[in-house]
DNA sequence: TATTGTTATACTCTATAACTATA
DNA sequence: TATAGTTATAGAGTATAACAATA
């Protein structure tokens, strides 16, 4: 009997509405920049993180945790691995010798610079099939979303807290 | 000294492209259908089965792995999960004794018919910021970039296998 | 006593490998 | 020998809990 590959499957596409296109897309470009982020070593909450710490030098760890809604313990191994490659940096807090306060570093910097041109590049990848005009309408629409949905601005949804329900 | 709650934190908000707005407006809209999926005990990922296969009557565990793209010791235990709540069922194959076909149950039917509205619902609240011709200028432009992305319609980028990269 | 940050632990998800039964 | 499906194992990621230092 002939062995068959199912490279090709024939099947019935189920429909899908934007929500799931939404989701869809959004992943592949969520996978799209993991990948160009690979070559550097990072991971996209590392590039969150360094993002953020870009535009906000000096914010301490609680509130990185409270932008983001993540735990306190989580944000400890994120810090750990980009200050083990001195992209980041503690320093200790005069006022209050509890907390610390998270610098960039010079590499961390020319780290974020490097994310950005490769964000750059992913975008123009993205929208390959779009004219410019619609790209920008794309943008617009999901802006939108992003402030009725109440959807914290530059900050992703993967980072929150997934907390377990409890009695369940 | 007066005690600091940071729900609001002065920060900067980096600028942001279509890129990150598309994952994390993907991610929200993923992060909806899933809470909206608690009440009927099931993940996306069963979702995204059992629409599979509304569409696809008698698929074989192997074309499912080959569609979704995903190894079939995960599949198994997607099924099995279903097959529990008899969702689906596997049905011998009279004419490859090795392999089985994969069908909805009445059952199975009606969770998908019950996803079927959630999903609707969603994409209302979604979209609430829109206008209706909007929300379809949306689903048009993000349905241009899934046929030029080459990504494989009506399935979900989360499924794909992404093994470990050797050699490194 | 409350808060910041850390370490330790457990749980979930899923990739990898080993295995059974058919072909 | 190759394929369909299953079971077993291991690793990554992250939530939870316990803890140390400071306020």
């Amino acid at each position: 009997m002939m062995p068959v590959k199912y490279s090709a499957i024939p099947k019935r596409v189920p429909p899908v509405g934007v929500a799931f296109l939404l989701s869809q897309v959004g992943a592949h470009a969520a996978n799209s920049f993991e990948e160009r982020l690979v070559a550097m070593e990072l991971k996209p909450h590392h590039a969150g993180l360094l993002r953020m710490l870009g535009s906000n030098p000096g914010l301490s760890q609680q509130e990185l945790c409270d932008v983001f809604g993540i735990f306190p313990s989580r944000l400890v191994v994120l810090l750990d691995q980009l200050e083990a490659r001195r992209l980041i940096e503690r320093r200790d807090n005069s006022a209050d010798r509890r907390g610390h306060r998270v610098y960039l570093t010079k590499a961390g910097r020319t780290a974020l610079t490097g994310i950005g041109k490769q964000t750059l590049a992913l975008e123009t990848d993205l929208c390959a099939a779009l004219t410019g005009p619609e790209r920008a309408t794309l943008a617009s629409l999901l802006t939108r979303i992003v402030a009725q949905q109440n959807i914290m601005p530059a900050v992703h949804p993967a980072y929150r807290n997934h907390q377990k329900r409890r009695n369940r």
